[in-house]
RNA sequence: GGCCCCGUGGUGUAGCGGUCUAACAUGCCACCCUGUCACGGUGGAGAUCAGGGGUUCAAAUCCCCUCGGGGUCGCCA
């Protein structure tokens, strides 16, 4: 496969059972000047000028140059004439100053370079499939396909860095809070709730499977049951569902579970461990502080979305009442319909051509609603309008609403009418939408947000059932206990969300933990007391003896690490993820299996084409 | 399962009915070059324009299908 003829390698320098290197390249300063040193690493770049030679190596803790002259180690410098990118390369010589003039300040180790004598060859290497030494974009196939290349890029390396001391930091933060780590199963008991298992089948008890956990949650509860009172894990979790930028089939949580606390103690926790952390890892990195905290019902009017990117304005307004004194027709339907009237106030953007609006127009249709009113403010007067709806709203309601928006001259006003879930889910998209195309979203600022107060259920249309917000172990509120027989949809969750930047961090609740309380909830859940002894028996009977009240929060590390590192996917922080069919590239898994392996779990694919042999 | 975007030398892009015998940058190969650092210079090789079918006098370009990659809705308690 080679597109170049090998070249043979060349016996260490050092052999033997020492590293065949005692200097790392990103590590050499003025400090070092005299001192010689054994390298190794990877050709970065090379600049042969025919009598000199000029390697950029590189190892994971930077780049330094060396120099090949013919005049001091002719040996080295011939075969460093033969010397190509990715070359992986030994050398020793003497760390030296620069000549006058000739320091790179783009690099931390510019002011020296390395005067090589001696050069070893340990192994060659074609021409990699894409740049490694430059960060342009790759095809996403080849960036899976060849990971392992794609791996060297500096950001990938300091992705994973980044993601190293992350982690690192939470577990010593935790530790230093009287947390145990505590691993559990990773083959347990399925459950048809939530999201799709991955299924493993038993060899031992043919016919049946375990599951992937998706969750530690059952376990990380039985422990407080078992009196460890705090309890951290980082937590590798599956869930069989499509992939999006920010989600992998696997992933990573830490995931932190507390006895005799309420929510304030689980918030006040999550809260230190974040500021702390990032005044670690990304300092010149801003939050607001202490973190803003929204109820669910106060995100979804003011934002739309329970995960709001509150780094920016352009708040929702409800225009209801106005709408309803209009001659609007769609208005008026949306309105009878159970509907509201709600928009946003775009700054600066009324003279938005007729393209733009349609842009937008198709931005909101495609994302639910039937249309868009736009209301345009001249930048000469703040009295003078255009809009879609002119013919049907008089200029005195066009004054209200603008000052409803509070808008000023040049802005524009977005307005959708429609059922409340539509309308916050498109302006929502909306807001987003505009916040990029004005450049309002602060790359170093990072807005971490709690949100409360979620509702417990939901009623799902589709299924006549109700179902919950986060998931059936969350606690009602105490208050509202009473409500669960009568009114449901009243009951307040003790459920908390940590959103930063408009992305979900994390989720977490205070638990039940008396058994007829939880009893009670599955049951308004629609299972018969049969499943709820086969599913949940165990868990129940935990309950029973002596459950202390406990709660707490599981936080996702690869969108953490994703906004921390400013990547638009988690695959640019997790070193071997997959494509969006939930494929590994590099080595073809999911894969067929023999038939042998099959006998053996007595099992029978439906369709025989795809078993291998 | 739906919708949207993408697929052109190794890589990243341009070209969007005739000027394409496919352009540019970089990489690759050869030669020159002793202070460059995205070194520079000269020359060269390298693409059945993802695959298949269709429309047309003429297709990289328009249409359909397939394959592959991405985004998104549903889904993710």
């Amino acid at each position: 496969m080679s597109n170049r003829p090998a070249l043979s390698y060349n016996e260490p320098i050092y052999p033997g059972g020492v590293l065949l290197k005692d200097h790392s390249c990103g590590e050499l300063r003025k400090q070092h000047i005299g001192q010689e040193v054994t390298l190794a690493g990877w050709v970065h770049r090379r600049r042969d000028h025919g009598g000199m030679v000029f390697i950029d190596l590189r190892d994971r803790e930077g780049i330094v140059q060396v120099v090949f002259n013919p005049q001091t180690a002719q040996q080295a410098y011939e075969v460093a004439t033969s010397l190509r990118n990715e070359y992986v390369i030994q050398l020793s010589g003497e760390v030296t100053l620069r000549p006058r003039g000739t320091a790179n300040a783009n690099l931390d180790t510019g002011e020296v370079e390395v005067s090589v004598k001696k050069l070893a060859v340990l192994n060659p290497s074609p021409t990699p499939p894409f740049y490694i030494n430059e960060d342009v974009d790759v095809d996403e196939l080849l960036c899976l396909k060849y990971r392992y290349l794609y791996l060297r890029r500096q950001r990938l390396q300091r992705n994973l860095a980044l993601r190293h001391r992350v982690i690192k930091f939470i577990r010593d933060f935790l530790d230093g809070r009287g947390f145990l780590e505590v691993e559990t199963p990773i083959l347990i008991k399925s459950t048809p709730e939530g999201a799709r298992d991955y299924l493993v089948p038993s060899r031992l008890n043919l016919g049946k499977f375990y599951a992937l956990p998706q969750s530690p949650q059952q376990l990380k509860q039985m422990l407080m049951v078992s009196g460890l009172e705090r309890y951290f894990q980082i937590a590798r979790c599956f869930r069989d569902e499509d992939l999006r930028a920010d989600r992998q089939p696997e992933f990573t949580q830490c995931d932190v579970e507390m006895s005799f606390v309420d929510e304030e103690d689980i918030l006040q926790l999550t809260e230190e461990m974040f500021t702390s952390l990032v005044k670690e890892v990304i300092p010149q990195k801003r939050m607001l502080l202490p973190f803003p905290r929204l109820t669910y019902r106060e995100a979804m009017e003011r934002y739309g979305t329970d995960k709001p990117d509150i780094r920016f304005g352009m708040e929702l307004r409800d225009i209801t009442d106005i709408a309803l004194q209009t001659e609007f027709d769609i208005f008026h339907a949306a309105i009878k319909a159970g509907g509201t009237v709600r928009g946003i106030c775009v700054p600066g953007c009324g003279s938005y051509t007729r393209h733009q609006m349609d842009e937008l127009i198709g931005q909101a249709t495609s994302n639910g609603a039937r249309g868009l009113t736009t209301v345009s403010i001249s930048s000469e007067s703040s009295t003078s309008f255009k809009s879609t709806a002119l013919k049907h709203i008089t200029q005195a309601q066009l004054e209200s609403i603008a000052a409803r928006f509070d808008a000023r001259q040049g802005d524009l006003l977005l307005i959708v009418a429609d059922k409340p879930d539509v309308v916050n889910n498109v302006l929502d998209v909306l807001r987003r939408e505009m916040a990029d195309r004005l450049n309002l979203r602060d790359k170093n600022l990072l807005a971490f947000t709690f949100i409360t107060d979620f509702p417990l259920l939901q009623w799902n249309d589709a299924t006549n059932k109700w179902d919950v917000m986060h998931h059936p172990f969350t606690a009602p509120k105490d208050e509202d206990i009473a409500l669960l027989d009568f009114d449901p949809a009243s009951v307040g969750g003790r459920h908390y969300d940590l959103v930063c930047n408009g992305s979900e961090l994390g989720s977490g609740s205070i638990r039940m933990h008396h058994r007829q309380l939880q009893e009670k909830i599955f049951t308004l859940l629609g299972y018969s007391s049969e499943e709820i002894n086969q599913q949940f028996g165990p868990f129940l009977a935990a309950l029973e003896y002596g459950a202390p009240p406990h709660g707490g929060i599981a936080l996702g590390i690869d969108r953490t690490i994703m906004i921390f590192a400013g990547e638009q996917s988690i695959r640019e922080v997790i070193a071997f993820p997959k494509n969006q069919n939930a494929v590994d590239m590099i080595f073809d898994a999911p894969s067929v299996v023999t038939r042998q392996q099959l006998d053996e779990l007595n099992l029978t694919l439906k369709n025989k084409q795809i078993v291998k042999g």
